[in-house]
DNA sequence: CGTCATTTTGCAAGCGCGTGCAAATGCCGC
DNA sequence: GCGGCATTTGCACGCGCTTGCAAAATGACG
């Protein structure tokens, strides 16, 4: 390494005929500093290419500006799509999002919440797997916020932001029943995670109001894959369903190809099909799926105005719960509409 | 703030007995500390929950461990596809990624690049759009790694990896003549980046070799909506194309559900199509598509490993450029094969 | 037991910055 | 011209860490 890399704030000073102490201040928000050394100081640093170091920054204000994103499976369209709006919103505010991928091994959540403590992160956002509990606390305990997005627990401190998973499936069934289906099913991977869970809960529970069973599979991960091998076992039942409703897009589309090119059942003549989470394929000529939108952009501005706010004052125990609404998205994939 | 959250080295190094320096070496790899001291050190670090500053420490060495992700349409199949192996990478040596989205504004990259800066990030890396001279002339002042993976530019410093697209548009030719297509036509976006035109580029010049012109038309971003607006253009001229080659995959499937739903077009039968880069949807039984994979890991693994290599001696004008094969990927959308 | 080479340890300086405090400056009315 | 006040400026300390250097501890050997 070089050692006179980064032009410090003192030789700033040193060229415009000011203290460090004035450089420090012209680039501090709100302090006291004379227009005319304000000036001079601009000019020598623009001059200089100097920028104020955040880590020493940071190191000072004991607030890093950093926020750890801490998410599987990120390649996948719908959370690819929470990653981007969640940038956005944060470098809006002045903050940085870093990225932390926890595929590799399991327990890596915990792991990813150490590195964020590291770097001093002043808060973590959780996009997937549920954190250990005493891990939480390590967070809590070290100052750290924490956003728990679509999978909810029941532990205290951080906030949880979450959909309203069982309304919507119940929105299903009427959609279902008022196409004329009877034969109901649904489609969910064996990950588990609450919100997947609470879909399907709120699904049977809603065709049990109507007297009616709901055939549940659940296979794999939450991939196009899965949706495949569950369409190969729900549209070869005997009592084959005549509707279905898949936990997530991917699923759906997965599901709806099998049911078309190995089944040639056609949808939604045949079959009517919804999904959760409108990713961008949802909307393409050959899904046109009928499905949920998650309100990505209300989710990124709940967080990280939680963040701000909870910047000034940390009222440690007040921990929030989010429930947004998720809009149905009429497509195609559902009879009438 | 509350002021008293992190435990420091100091509280450690009381608590264990040991001066504060005892507790640094312990958590620097190939520091010298004698294995009783460092167990003491290991021990109270444990219970008092003692966290390395990373912070304070990158300050130290001038050298963060951050690595800045620079990147637009990131909820993009491949964009999200190449961060995420990114990502992977760089934590399995140690190092962190930041993520900075672009899509905001128009020299947006520039604001990245000097945010990059303030946080003293050891490197960044940029997925898409074309920085400024001047901006990255500043990185490498600042003593930053620059690596540039499909935007190739002439520029001196950064560590450029491409593919050779032109020789796979020759590749794309052979087997379109094989398939015994006579009417090419190549379907790009107006985005103009170096990777496009040379597929492009690439595409029309190996036809010519064969004697046979290709009808080149251009719209909008690369994204599934112009794919659709680039059938509608191409497959109502007169001379109906019988094979196109889309500059992207997501170009692709847009073009292929127009050709079928829209022109009633039968893929590969009456059309062959052929994309770029493999995204995940390019293997779903809708699509089929014969494509380029894009060698995520290979990319991933050869800028990681040159930003290993130049930790160590900072070779300043030794720039190099890396050319990584894409294999072909055949499926359903070329006859024979 | 003394001497010297080797390892381990502590001291202290310094990385680049923010900020409390006191000194300096400017301004106003008398 | 001078006291009183508000504003600006500089000094110096500290944030948590690494590391060169010298002192202390350890071990080997005659």
């Amino acid at each position: 390494m070089s050692q006179k890399v980064f032009v410090s704030a003192q030789e700033v000073a040193d060229r415009a005929g000011v203290s460090r102490s004035a450089v420090s201040r012209t680039f501090t928000p709100g302090a006291s500093v004379s227009p005319e050394t304000r000036q001079k100081v601009v000019e020598a640093a623009e001059a200089l290419g100097y920028h104020v170091n955040h880590l020493a920054r940071g190191l000072m204000r004991n607030e890093s500006g950093i926020v750890c994103l801490i998410v599987s499976d990120m390649a996948t369209p719908h959370r690819s799509g929470l990653i981007k709006t969640l940038t956005q919103e944060l470098q809006h505010s002045g903050k940085i999002a870093m990225l932390v991928n926890t595929d590799l091994l399991d327990g890596s959540v915990d792991l990813a919440l150490r590195q964020a403590i590291r770097y001093r992160a002043d808060a973590s956002i959780i996009l997937s797997g549920m954190p250990d509990k005493s891990i939480t606390q390590l967070c809590l305990k070290n100052g750290q916020r924490l956003v728990l997005i679509n999978c909810d627990d029941e532990q205290n401190g951080p906030l949880r932001i979450n959909l309203d998973d069982e309304e919507a499936a119940g929105r299903v069934v009427t959609a279902f029943l008022r196409a004329g289906c009877r034969r109901l099913a649904f489609a969910n991977s064996e990950a588990g995670t609450p919100s997947l869970m609470a879909r399907e809960n709120g699904f049977v529970a809603a065709a049990r109001a109507h007297g009616l069973e709901v055939v549940v599979a659940r296979h794999g991960g939450t991939n196009y894959e899965s949706g495949r091998i569950l369409a190969q076992r729900l549209l070869t039942l005997a009592e084959r369903p005549d509707a279905v409703f898949c936990a997530t897009d991917l699923l759906a589309c997965g599901f709806i190809d099998a049911a078309r090119h190995q089944f040639f059942i056609r949808v939604p003549d045949q079959l009517c099909v919804a999904g959760f989470d409108d990713i961008e394929q949802a909307s393409w000529a050959s899904y046109q799926l009928t499905t949920f939108a998650q309100p990505l952009a209300a989710i990124a501005r709940e967080a990280v105005s939680w963040l701000e706010s909870s910047d000034a004052a940390k009222p440690e125990g007040q921990a929030r719960a989010i429930r947004l609404h998720a809009d149905l998205v009429w497509r195609g994939s559902i009879r009438g509409g």
